[in-house]
DNA sequence: GCTGAATCGTTCATAGGTGAACTATACAGC
DNA sequence: GCTGTATAGTTCACCTATGAACGATTCAGC
């Protein structure tokens, strides 16, 4: 409706991001994942160690009280444990199991394929613009 | 991690579009909307009558029990109300009340407002390559 | 050592989204 | 006219996200 001229709006960029996430988590799901979970796994994986769910909050950049639910998930699939933090008795450790180290790599796996068909769209240049065009739009 | 050619990844693309709607949703909090409710009310004010709940879901591109619930929030706010329709009992006809009306005019010319701010940070030329960009990325 | 402020995680209410199951109604074909 | 199937909307269970309030700790400063 607006901006004729340039063609475009926050609706497009906003459906855009959109679609492609419903396609990498349709193909997460297969395998019961999603990419919350798949995220936190990933930033359990990097760190190389457990870490507190306020670490996990501020690595995946959300409030607490999410991490509380997606870890109540997590460890209702198995793939992460609670456990008691020694040095410090109001912190739980998220712990990553050996089912979320095996989760974890085929996540990866997945959503690395599903982004390169993807992205597959775009050629080299293409896709440099587009990452310099978003990091326009993303500064301050 | 991948694509360290290009630059370019799906969280770098989601986080842009990310941003962009937390900045539209928190102005538009101001006056109690969000940009589901205004996208209901937008497609009823386009409609210029009454819809089904269906047409709203099919319009929105969202499933039916998604749209029961909004238009439960939306009656609650007092911006739509739900009316018989008289050639089908099985339906329900939400209909824009005059605060709808009103809730509708301002919703989009702080959501204008908001989108200009933003995509003021690139240039017609810029942001017709965008666009383009996008579009490809859409497309299939 | 005690006290008050900060931090940790949980719970709750709210918001937005999905899909499956259900009731009520409409309608085509016999 | 009846019957079976399709459609309309709701409810429910689930997922993801936020922010406020709360009990349990920790810890700085006195």
């Amino acid at each position: 409706m607006n901006d004729s001229a340039t063609g475009l709006d926050l609706a497009t960029l906003l459906h855009t991001a959109q679609a492609a996430e419903q396609v990498v988590e349709a193909k997460l799901a297969v395998v019961g994942l999603s990419m919350a979970k798949l995220a936190a796994l990933r930033t359990l994986a990097e760190a190389g160690e457990s870490l507190s769910l306020t670490q996990l909050a501020e690595r995946l950049s959300c409030v607490k009280s999410n991490i509380t639910q997606l870890v109540d998930r997590l460890e209702g699939d198995g793939l992460v444990e609670r456990r008691t933090d020694p040095n410090d008795r109001r912190a739980r450790l998220a712990t990553m199991t050996e089912a979320g180290r095996q989760a974890w790599k085929e996540g990866v796996r997945i959503q690395e394929e599903a982004e390169r068909e993807l992205l597959q769209r775009l050629t080299t240049a293409e896709s440099k613009a587009l990452a310099g065009l978003l990091a326009k739009l993303r500064r301050r």
